[in-house]
DNA sequence: ATTTATACGCACCAAAAGGAGAGTATCAGA
DNA sequence: TCTGATACTCTCCTTTTGGTGCGTATAAAT
């Protein structure tokens, strides 16, 4: 994976790079490893799930649809979302309050990348639960 | 995101689907969840892509290899994935210990799916500093 | 005889994640 | 006047996650 996407994400090669074997800047590497924790998260894959699926929506709306999140978590990984530049919310100054989410650019970018995940996990459903089926006969054996 | 990978990997439509909205089976989708939420884990991601980096790996050398990660993590993680099907454990009956552990094709394919986030994360970390800072910004405001 | 290396399992503890429920401001409608 | 709706925040509590240190079998090396 390594080989794979570093040489796509980065800048060319400059000549001076050439020797250097391929090793990503341990800082940079903390980064992306940073961010990916952050953002490989259920609560904010589920939230983008639904803004992609229905557009833009209201606070209630999200917890509704997700169902099982609590009003705490979705407040949380909302506003992380906001702040990582992923969602834009916006409030009108209404009362009762009246309070949209919606996807940004950079948003809707990682619900792509984000797709390859999904569609593995949809495609490979049977072939996991078939290998944990596995997994317990050779336990008891 | 619903849409894109609900098509792509289920079975071609039959006619008595047709007229059925574009929503998944709920306890198809719990299950998705369930082994998204699995499998989207920092330490398994890790693994996943120190062994695809570096081939076959005994206990140590991935140890050493991820740094971070504590000894119980590791057995923990290493256990849940091979239950899963991603890698393949070999036990050498010599002493001391030799164990190797290396990805079964699942689990490449699933390294192969991720990929796609691993490179949004390298291409976009600019992006969500400077949306963190700018949200710093309007917080002092 | 003692140390070393390996790949763990186990017990104990700290920290983080997450859920439940109550509280808040405000206005519209019954 | 009382209720309801909205989008939260705050506190308290439980569950999960993760770290640390100790123990173990065994043969080779010192």
């Amino acid at each position: 994976m390594q080989r794979l996407h570093t040489r796509s994400a980065e800048a060319p090669l400059e000549k001076t790079e050439r020797m250097i074997p391929d090793v990503v800047d341990p800082r940079v590497e903390a980064l992306v490893h940073e961010l990916i924790g952050r953002v490989a998260d259920k609560w904010t894959m589920l939230i983008l799930e639904t803004l992609e699926e229905k557009g833009e929506l209201r606070f209630t709306q999200l917890s509704r649809d997700i169902g099982t999140i609590s009003q705490k978590m979705l407040t949380q990984t909302l506003r992380q979302m906001e702040r990582d530049g992923l969602i834009k919310r916006t409030v009108h100054a209404v009362v009762p309050p009246k309070v949209e989410y919606r996807l940004t650019d950079l948003g809707k970018s990682l619900g792509a990348a984000f797709c390859g995940v999904w569609i593995w996990a949809e495609a490979n459903l049977a072939e996991v639960h078939e290998a944990r089926n596995a997994f317990e006969q050779a336990a008891k054996a």
